[in-house]
DNA sequence: ACGGATGCCCAACTGATGGTTGTGGCTCAC
DNA sequence: GTGAGCCACAACCATCAGTTGGGCATCCGT
């Protein structure tokens, strides 16, 4: 492919092999090999070099595209100066769905998101000091065990919406408020005990007195999803950006809590020193997001709503 | 990449051999292959299978793009159902700027942007009725000489302006009529006798009775940059939405030509029977373009100017 | 008109590669 | 403990991708 399009772009094979350090029969043979397997010619051969036909110019800007990629993909994990890797805890969740909007309006920003995997945050914090990851979106919920070559940030607030199946007593509700999720199963799967998460719907069992069922392993999305779609009791909580995805057939609800909002902190662990430069934009990209209001409940390690760049003329979209 | 890929997808070495039709320690070895150039690991091994990297999560979507990217390249030329193929004059002129924005505006369109470089529009009439291209930005100035089985719409007007030198007499104008360009030299190579624009040409010089000189050969772009750069009596003549970019230092003016605007008629020849389907929305995109004004002045073959899908209310941007 | 230079393709050869089969080690489930 | 499942390693072999050598067509200057 590299000896097609610099060939294309020199307009002769004996120049490409020249600069590829090969002989230009190689060439010649790498491009009789690709004609081959297209079944179409790409180039004219003329006296004075070749030239592309039009089959040849329409492959031409995907070639290039195809070898920027394979360079981005190189970049992404080339040992020392690699792309920019950020550790989510899962690929629907909030998290991602902010980075991938980050993304989305800077697409020049080699961006890898990863998911670590881990149980415990202290695991995740170790992956960032060792480099291996350079941020996570984790919680260190103790002040005192974050490592004091580690800083963490206030990313933003992801407020909780319950989901509950056709037949669940408040799927017909607009909004709620916690005193209403009482007496309701609440199944959250897939949280890890000790884990940053365990500790938030502790907090919030205990504060709203609720039945909230995070204990239990996670069997698949579409365990979940079934037994919500078909149960009159469960539900389930989700972060309103969260964007999971399920099939129209399964006819479930996401209902916004309210008064008080409830608001899981997300937060970024990163180095002090050092950090990766493609953080900059992103950590500049969460001022721009939405804050909650100031009555949104959230876990004692974050006691008070984030506040956006406005500070009092917050409220901003 | 393919192995990479379907394993990771997978989770197993075995069941991606068995989809691939290789045997498990063909892939063993693929993936060993790409992960010594590579030189990170992309799975971790397990007894139940493989499970990717942190590495290998970061490399999968990239790999997942080279691949689309080459499946996009393949169905680029595939001799029978490939992607739409349009003919234009120069890529950066201004046929090709629209079809550049609607595809931005359209990235999941299959489009490539050739150019038969031929003179006459005859042959790339042949082109479109052979099938080697699914439309040219071409003219056929006399309607009798357009095959029955062709249909030639209009697609836009391009107006045009002069570009001069520091040194021109009219370098310091705002704008321009064509009265006021008589006299001057204007040097526009690259025309090709016989052709459209050579038509043009010669019906524009007639009518505001201009020295256009249109006849010599093309030596490249920067030698018309050069010789518009220095010379204080010879201009060339460029679309509005021709896109071509030229190193700053050689502080050349770009002045509109008004009273009357000076356009041509850009057309799009095409099958007139089972026209490649993506045409359709490129010929809808044309119908939001701006219109130019009703003193416009065109070539003989298209007297008037282009109206909008506004008609009367015309004028929209 | 005619060498010479240039640049392509084809042929023969060879080391490297990518596939195969066979085998062994590891982990997990019963 | 034992069998099943899965991956890695080893040996082997056909193919491939590179090399050198040679031939043909075109262009250019004498």
């Amino acid at each position: 492919m590299r000896s097609f399009v610099r060939a294309a772009e020199l307009g002769q094979l004996q120049q490409a092999a020249d600069e590829l350090g090969v002989t230009q029969q190689a060439v010649s043979k790498r491009i009789a090999a690709l004609e081959r397997e297209l079944g179409v010619r790409l180039f004219t051969r003329t006296a004075r070099g070749v030239e592309l036909t039009l089959d040849g110019q329409a492959f031409l800007p995907h070639a290039r595209s195809i070898i920027a990629g394979v360079d981005r993909a190189v970049t992404a994990i080339r040992p020392g100066s690699r792309a920019l890797r950020i550790d989510v805890l899962g690929l629907r969740s909030a998290q991602a769905v902010i980075l991938h909007d980050y993304w989305r309006s800077h697409p020049e920003t080699e961006l890898d998101v990863v998911t670590l995997r881990v149980d415990d945050p202290r695991t995740a914090v170790a992956a960032v000091q060792a480099g291996d990851v350079d941020a996570t979106f984790r919680t260190i919920t103790d002040p005192a065990a974050l490592p004091r070559d580690l800083r963490m940030i206030r990313a933003f607030d992801s407020p909780l919406e319950l989901v509950v199946g056709p037949r669940h007593p408040l799927a017909s509700a607009r909004a709620l408020t916690p005193p209403q999720l009482r007496g309701h199963r609440i199944w959250v799967p897939g949280i890890a005990p000790r884990s940053e998460w365990a500790e938030f719907y502790d907090q919030l069992t205990t504060e709203f007195d609720l039945r909230v069922d995070a204990a239990g392993p996670n069997f698949g999305n579409e365990v979940l999803l079934d037994t919500l779609a078909d149960s009159a009791d469960v539900g389930t909580l989700v972060g309103a950006r969260d964007r999971y995805i399920w099939p129209t057939s399964y006819d479930l609800r996401r209902i916004p809590i309210v008064n008080p909002t409830i608001a899981y902190p997300i937060s970024l662990i990163l180095p002090r020193t050092a950090p990766h430069p493609g953080l900059r934009g992103i950590i500049n990209h969460f001022g721009s997001l939405a804050c909650l209001p100031e009555t949104t409940w959230l876990p004692s390690w974050a006691a008070t709503p984030r506040r956006g760049d406005g500070d009092i003329t917050s409220h901003r979209r």
